[in-house]
RNA sequence: UGACCCGUGGUGUAAUUGGCAACACAACUGAUUUUGGUUCAGUAGAGUCCAGGUUCGAGCCCUGGCGGGUCAA
């Protein structure tokens, strides 16, 4: 009988993942991690790890499988949360939950599983896998889960073959309401419990409140760039010789709009960004449209349609571009068409990926809205999900 | 100094040429979301610069201040 370990969380999706293994006829182990016991800038009314392992210890009870917990927090914080305060304090807008799979959950969490002789690890994830024969070599690939709108490929969009040759998903052939069903027809703890939200082990926090124990409030200029200013930026020819002009994030200069507010430090806010700005009078909402954080200065735009907010492509570099699917990785000055996500949730948008010496330039075929470096961008080939990198 | 204009919630504006103040943005709360993105819903917030006056009743009319601006020299 093959031994799978369940990461139970205590919410529904794992509870019933675990369920389901269980009916599969796999020897079923729970294993709940702790990777945060700080309560610093917590929502008072989230609930605590304690809380959570106690129902995830009532699932386990009720499915009859062996329960165990293991203490991660310590490699959590060094390869989860540094991460996030040094990205932050780069000015750039990190993701710790696609961060949280490959350094935690697959990876400290599966050697875990492993020394209690586990052959897999599972999640409540959902997404999906599947098998490919290249060269006579098995092949996993990762696919999306089949609730469109709950898919989670894209924050397990670092694996790498190795990670994913351990992996099982049992609930991505499901959609969320099934999962639901399932919960409650087993009388699971956990049936009606609310879906986990905020950073993934963090919790729910006040996110300014989290990252000000270590990054400082540093007052500076908040800067409105009119929209006809980007008019010219706009006209640059979609060519090679451009990559790098389309690219990247605007340039913007104090000089090149007026000063509307003040601001508590740029490393706070991310492109795209709506709310806490702290500036009325405008007929339409301000965005936020960059940030620089070597002079501390944010630019905003007024509009949902400000051009400044809108870019053609963005740029990986060679360090950061990971590939799931290896075998199809693009040779330098090659490039492929693929449809690619740059946030959680966000649709596909088909672009073209260009491999260079220094990375890959990603085109899409409409302007989007709100890229930001630090995020991940996937790029999928249909439902399966081929490669991702940090936007630079 | 003379003439003219303006002074309304945190901000920007609106209010049939008199009947107790509307909208947007911001803020807050909630929903959605395993990223404070976005989006969505809801809540609160001024009695209209001050002092008098006219009127049954004034943000809207009159007088005088104070404050800001424009044009004049």
């Amino acid at each position: 009988m093959q031994k799978v370990v369940i990461g139970l969380s205590g919410g529904v999706d794992s509870s019933v993942a675990a369920f389901l293994l269980k009916e599969q006829g796999y020897d079923v182990t729970a294993l709940f991690m702790v990777n945060w016991h700080e309560r610093v800038g917590a929502i008072t009314s989230a609930c605590t790890w304690e809380e959570d392992a106690l129902i995830a210890k009532m699932v386990a009870k009720k499915l009859d499988i062996p329960f165990q917990i293991v203490d991660l927090s310590k490699d959590y914080k060094k390869r989860v949360v540094d991460y996030m305060f040094k990205e932050y304090k780069a000015g750039r807008t990190p993701n710790p939950d696609v961060l949280c799979n490959r350094e935690i959950k697959f990876d400290i969490f599966l050697d875990e599983a492993l020394k209690l002789n586990a052959d897999f690890v599972a999640t409540g994830h959902y997404c999906q896998k599947g098998e490919a024969v290249v060269n006579g070599k098995t092949i996993h690939k990762l696919l999306a889960g089949k609730d469109k709108n709950k898919d989670q490929s894209y924050f397990l969009c670092q694996l790498n073959q190795e990670q994913l040759s351990k992996a099982l998903f049992p609930i991505g052939h499901l959609e969320k309401p099934e999962v639901r069903k399932i919960a409650r027809e087993q009388n699971l703890p956990t049936a009606e419990r609310k879906d986990s939200q905020g950073i993934c082990f963090v919790g729910k926090v006040d996110l300014p409140t989290f990252l000000q124990q270590q990054l400082e409030r540093k007052p500076g200029n908040v800067i409105e760039v009119p929209a006809k200013f980007m008019e010219k930026k706009k006209q640059v020819p979609i060519s090679e010789e451009n990559f790098k002009k389309l690219c990247f994030s605007y340039p913007f200069k104090p000089w090149n709009g007026k000063v509307i507010g003040e601001h508590e430090g740029a490393h706070f806010y991310t492109i795209g960004q709506r709310k806490g700005l702290n500036i009325g009078g405008y007929k339409e909402p301000l965005f936020v449209l960059g940030t620089d954080v070597s002079r501390n200065i944010i630019y905003v735009g007024e509009g949902k349609q400000h051009p400044g907010l809108y870019r053609r492509g963005l740029f990986i570099s060679s360090n950061d571009a990971h590939w799931i699917r290896e075998d199809q990785m693009l040779k330098t000055n090659e490039n492929r068409r693929f449809d690619v996500r740059i946030r959680y949730r966000q649709p596909l948008e088909k672009a073209s990926l260009y491999q260079r010496d220094e990375g890959i330039y990603i085109l899409f075929d409409q302007e989007q809205r709100g890229i930001t470096s630090g995020q991940f961008a996937a790029w999928y080939d249909g439902e399966e999900l081929i490669g991702s990198g940090v936007i630079a």
